[in-house]
DNA sequence: CAGAATCCACTACGATACTG
DNA sequence: CAGTATCGTAGTGGATTCTG
């Protein structure tokens, strides 16, 4: 038995969860993964800017907390398919939310952005 | 007006935005002014092990994206408060589901922890 | 009490080279 | 094609100090 989640708790383990979820791939490759099962080369072309590295990274990390399944298919050249596993699509269902949030409120956020410029503007007051 | 949000082009400033949603202690900070207007040092105590610098930055940064507002009061000693914006308050209500998600599923991904070894790890490199 | 400024350790991440 | 290993760097973020 586990105490109860607090992510407010800097040494509740919920936090690590949170780090995860809000790393700077997770997101776009959990809602890729949505479609089905999605091969190595695939992912890489779809998020646009992630070097080999860091997709691998994030997809073992996906892997051991439980949220993609990794498909090895013993064949030459090799061919791997991530997929979602239950847990992973109820964790896909969130992060296109997420996604979904920030592609409808993009517009409105940039143009704010473009009223008081990028930089550092003064506290009003 | 401007090109439809696209987080998987990695020129497209919403990455910006997925990028301070994602943030460290964004979410958490979100979800504590869901109750109204917050004293800095209300949140600094509830936000267990924020810095006072990733406090104010954070702030600062939820401020210049129009997420929240500060509210300076003329007095000694100085009293300040941040209320979400309607478009925070928009924000608020995904940070709570992402928090909720956490809270939600924490025991099972804890339980698969035990069973198969550290998983969210960021130290394990 | 709010917060700006400085210092600095750490790590996230990209680039590159290499293996099967 | 998928993945590992190594290295360099920019940025994150904590501790501390200082201001009004």
């Amino acid at each position: 038995m586990f105490h109860p989640a607090d992510p407010y708790n800097m040494n509740c383990p919920s936090r690590d969860l949170l780090d995860l979820i809000g790393g700077k791939w997770a997101i776009l490759i959990l809602c890729c993964l949505q479609q089905g099962p999605v091969r190595t080369g695939a992912l890489m072309r779809q998020v646009g800017g992630i070097s080999q590295k860091m997709l691998t990274q994030t997809l073992r990390d996906l892997e051991q907390a439980g949220f993609v399944e990794r498909i090895s298919h013993p064949e030459v050249p090799p061919r791997v398919e991530y997929r979602l596993t239950d847990l992973g699509r109820s964790l896909s269902d969130l992060a296109r939310t997420i996604e979904q949030w920030v592609v409808a409120h993009y517009p409105v956020i940039m143009g704010r952005r473009e009223r008081h410029g990028p930089g550092v503007d003064p506290a009003e007051g």
